[in-house]
DNA sequence: GTCGACCGTTGATTTTTGTCGACGGTTTTT
DNA sequence: AAAAACCGTCGACAAAAATCAACGGTCGAC
């Protein structure tokens, strides 16, 4: 099952893995089956793990002092979910993340995380590459939402991420975008052009 | 000229730079020095360096299709500006990056950077510590820009950005919080609790 | 099979924010 | 020194989006 993120690695380092690289990296990330509406991580406790999504879905989410939830991503299978600020400096998070469908992940420790990188430069260049195109992407939904409407928020999101629409609840999409759920929804009735 | 640079490096890699690493930083950052409105990166064009600033205060932006401007970041002193998308992949930008003040910078090309790269570790985790710092950060504008009120928004900035509500006009601030300008200008004005 | 959550939808209304036009005070340019 | 550009502010109004309340459908738990 350690497959599809043996070829990630691959793909986004553009090197090879030795098979002894592949055995380590086997070793280190460990399975972990999540039914829906388990929790990867919990608000308050530490980020402990990065998982690999192999297959299912998950959101990451806080409540405000309003007690009003905020989806701050959505992931699916060859997403990365952890909190990283609570991640790195192993302070208790604000976040939670939780499977939205029975979800198949590989997870792995800071501290183990650390050792392999020593070990294997391909992962550190995925890594590096997976920076630099998170970078990228949050940078786009930044200059989204200072500067276009709930509507063409939508659409491009509709765009950009054509799969996430199916897998996950309306209402969640909306917090997401940053809008109310029922004005999502009179988006989507409205014929668009 | 070249002394903050080489503190910032050996602050955020937690490590030092010998002799011959410094003569080699000092070498291949080469000081720029731009008048107030000059660009160190126009619309169209690829955003050959990424500069770090030394002296001065600077902005990204685009133009929509409306022809109105949107500001995306703000910099200062130790701060890197650059269109990551188009330094990394060396695509044309869609960003202007202008010179608020009379500004002194010190730049270097994309090939330029890998090659120091290869040779100085404590940049490659000077670098990996940067982009976690700016994922975190922008996670935090996406959190505020999807929940909070533009009165909210304009709270946090002055209390994580203290500096920066004095160094740039006021409609820019706007734009970068995505309000408009008089929306800003009656936030200010009614007395705050 | 029934009950209760969850989910999307709709209408009515309020709140927030944007737009437009104008004005006076600076600063910059010529 | 005059002209032009820039900047913040203000009022009136328009548009966008949030809020509140209610309803019917679906699905899972018991």
């Amino acid at each position: 099952m350690h497959r599809p993120l043996l070829d990630y690695i691959c793909q986004y380092s553009k090197s090879f893995l030795t098979i002894e690289e592949e055995e380590m990296i086997t070793k280190a990330f460990r399975p972990k089956k999540m039914r829906k509406r388990q929790y990867l991580l919990q608000e308050g406790n530490v980020s402990k793990y990065t998982g690999f999504i192999i297959k299912g879905a998950m959101r990451q989410y806080y409540i405000d002092e309003k007690g009003l939830e905020h989806v701050v991503y959505l992931f699916i299978e060859n997403y990365w979910a952890t909190d990283r600020e609570s991640f790195y400096n192993l302070t208790p998070s604000i976040y939670n993340i939780e499977a939205s469908e029975n979800t198949e992940l590989l997870i792995i420790t800071r501290a183990e995380l650390v050792e392999l990188m020593k070990k294997i430069p391909a992962l550190v260049e995925m890594i590096r590459v997976m920076d630099d195109r998170n970078a990228i992407a949050m940078q786009k939904r930044i200059s989204a939402n200072i500067s276009n409407t709930a509507e063409e928020r939508y659409e491009e999101f509709i765009k950009n991420y054509p799969h996430f629409a199916q897998r996950f609840p309306q209402h969640q999409i909306a917090s997401f975008l940053g809008i109310a759920k029922e004005t999502l929804s009179r988006i989507k009735r409205k014929p668009s052009r």
